[in-house]
DNA sequence: AAGTGGTCTAGACCACCTC
DNA sequence: AGGTGGTCTAGACCACTTG
């Protein structure tokens, strides 16, 4: 008795990927339509089309209406980082949150941040600068500018109590966002809030995000010397 | 006339999306059945569970079968990195792409290593150190461990010539990729090979990969300074 | 202009998990 | 054991984009 198990969109992506491996298709290559390898795979379309949608997430092909789907010349590794919001970061750790709201106050965009959001001109925004602890000790400082224009709300919300960091997580969706990590050295003003020295190695995350086209926030997040972030996927 | 245009699950998403945000559905809470709001909405179903799948991928939601759709309690952030083979990262900033084998030697996995991997015991793999460079300047060192077990072929490759970063991306899917980001004081022996200066803030990336529950490789690349990771979506 | 992927439908069955 | 999400099918139409 044949086999008459239907075929399964997880077993058709890994024989195309393993055709892919395989060289039977190369890079920069054109795989047949989704048409053609469901009737060489007697599927339906649509479960060639879960699976060829799987690849194209994962960054092994790339598809165009029209164009087809090819094999991508240029192979990534796509890695999927969870940035929860920081005080659920920290409780996760067993330790006690604690957050300390330091300056806020309306000012027009320095150049840095109109280069982050693509902005022509400077406008005014809410920058804040905060705190975030954990057992007391230094955890994360943020330096923050909200959008007053997309983001009226945030002006009656007490960022003392509050953090801009949770409010905007759970109350402002995006459709964008920018991320930028890089390492720097401790300056002076950053040992006065995080109790670090000057030189030691900082990690910092930089996130702008944005709502079709209207600049939400953006960010510059500095954390205390021996921070990691970490992945599983 | 009335608006006969069918409901893009794009929309059906937006529609559920604001009513998390409006509170209609708060955090913990269970959302209606997916039979449920395709009847809402006048939709099929796998309108709805297309909808479903993204807010879930997006963090948003999280489902169960049988236990239903909740709303997660605690909303992250979901960003996707994208690291290209270090050589086209080079080349796509414009600048001339060289690399050096170090050293490369079979040895017994060390403690940390194993930790990565999560391996009860030492195993023999293949150790490679070797330096990317971009315009004859140092621009990432790795220290990286092959599994022979799982990666035999890898032994035949000639490390002088094609950098096993290259070759395993190439060549060995992987289903699993643990990653931890941070920053760390240059040492000495990071002096040596990335000419940096002893204490200068190093970006970090340590990549550690299995396929299936087999282990392919762990490494740790040590980013020259000023080194910056970029992600866009 | 036409070919390709993207979406939507309606229905069926399956697999997992909680109840 | 039963309810829920996950998958698969067959067919239709749509939208993008390239030849």
């Amino acid at each position: 008795m044949t086999d008459k198990r239907r075929h399964s969109w997880t077993e058709i992506r890994d024989s195309i990927r393993q055709m892919i491996l395989d060289s039977t298709y190369g890079p920069g290559d054109k795989l047949p339509r989704d048409e053609e390898f469901a009737a060489r795979f007697g599927c339906a379309r649509s479960t060639v089309h879960r699976a060829m949608r799987d690849l194209a997430e994962s960054g092994v092909v790339e598809r165009r209406r029209k164009g087809g789907t090819m094999v991508r010349r240029d192979p990534v590794t796509r890695a999927t980082l969870n940035i929860p919001i920081t005080r659920l970061e920290v409780e996760q750790k067993g330790s006690v949150y604690q957050y300390q709201l330091i300056r806020q106050s309306v000012q027009a965009t320095t150049p840095a941040i109109m280069a982050n959001f693509g902005l022509p001109e400077p406008r005014p925004m809410l920058r804040v600068e905060a705190l975030h602890l954990a057992d007391s000790r230094p955890y994360i400082f943020e330096d923050r500018w909200i959008c007053l224009e997309t983001v009226p709300e945030i002006a009656s919300v007490d960022l003392t109590r509050d953090s801009a960091n949770e409010w905007l997580v759970r109350n402002r969706p995006y459709s964008r966002c920018d991320l930028r990590l890089y390492a720097r050295p401790g300056t002076e003003s950053d040992s006065e809030v995080l109790q670090s020295k000057i030189g030691d190695a900082l990690f910092v995350m930089e996130r702008t995000t944005w709502i079709g086209e209207d600049p939400i926030t953006s960010l510059r997040a500095v954390a205390h010397p021996g921070y990691q972030l970490v992945t599983q996927g």
